[in-house]
DNA sequence: TTCATTTTTTAACATTTGTAAAAAAATGGC
DNA sequence: GCCATTTTTTTACAAATGTTAAAAAATGAA
């Protein structure tokens, strides 16, 4: 539990009350690979933080998937589209490992929100930062090639491309997987 | 004034006394097209709302500059980058017409949002928003086509393409002005 | 209007990426 | 270890996009 409490620190720092509040309404629980945690079409009732395992957001496209995120030790998981909206989504969010995970439920967030004003900040500071995230790896994809982009996630995760398939990497990235090996044959 | 309590409210309904305090802290100016709002490498220290023109977010790039998002009457604008993390920014934000705005000091922002529950989940819900608009356009990206999302933009924001000269609009899109050209003669 | 400047389009050729299919390599159950 | 299945790589060709340069069109100031 304690990487749980560093984690949530880390995105704003909690009165020791308002840790105590959404520690109390977060559990363990352990799920195997291949587990949906949100299904497209669904409402997303839970948010999660990884222990232990992967997780993979991605959508259903005419004869593909297409893969938009990977979360790993220490990410929150949610469906954005559904938990900020409270519409089902059209994202699925699955395990590609058996896993470990801290279990909020929705529910429960959006009170605590709306009681504790720590905790509202604490809210906002998740969006604000998953935002900056997703508007750099958003930018990144502009400026650079399919290539670079390999590279880039080499050099700053290279346990991912080990624990992952490179189907969804190359997706991941934008690209077929038959680009991918070519980008990897030319590393090499 | 009308169109921002309208719009403030859309984001999340604030009681009457915490749209107040939010709307003391917020002047109305009239800037200059071509006025740099937020220039990279500085810290952005304060929040636009577009009540007249546009406004446009660029990043340098080697020998180009990589325009990644428009905001239009209604919009807010803002840093993230610098506002988040209160550190300079990788992007500028200029404006393409001459427009009139509602501005906001951070500082005042940042501090009715520790003061006030009701404008913390206002501050929130704005984040949480912006993040699923960038969510939904980072993976319409990956789905469509140059072509396909110029069609797309065509429909959904008509006036965007004839109020913005083209080559920041293909750099938006991710490709070359020249492609853009090509997906332009196609159509017609 | 006229002229200089900026923006957009077009053309020709090079490079990258996609598609489809097959071969090679890795994986997992027995 | 063996075999069926899945994943990854390779190949050949097609389509899309980039690069460079020039032409055409639009814009804005005098």
């Amino acid at each position: 539990m304690d990487e749980l409490i560093k984690k949530i620190n880390s995105i704003y720092p909690l009165k020791p009350d308002s840790l105590k509040l959404l520690l109390d309404e977060m559990h363990k629980i352990g799920l195997p690979k291949n587990k949906v945690l949100v299904e497209a079409g669904q409402i997303g009732r839970s948010a999660y933080f990884i222990k232990q395992g992967i997780a993979r957001a991605y959508c259903e496209g005419k004869d593909n998937q297409i893969t938009f995120w990977f979360g790993l030790e220490g990410d929150f998981v949610f469906s954005y589209n559904s938990y900020i909206n409270r519409q089902p989504g059209y994202e699925s969010i699955e395990l590609l490992e058996n896993s470990i995970l801290y279990e909020i439920k929705d529910e429960a967030l959006q009170r605590l929100f709306l009681e504790n004003i720590d905790l509202a900040n604490w809210g906002r500071k998740l969006a604000e930062l998953e935002l900056i995230k997703l508007e750099e790896r958003y930018i990144s994809r502009l400026f650079k090639s399919a290539s670079e982009c390999y590279a880039e996630l080499l050099k700053n995760s290279p346990n991912l491309i080990q624990r992952i398939q490179l189907g969804y990497i190359a997706s991941y990235l934008g690209v077929t997987q038959v680009t991918l090996s070519r980008i990897r044959a030319e590393i090499k």
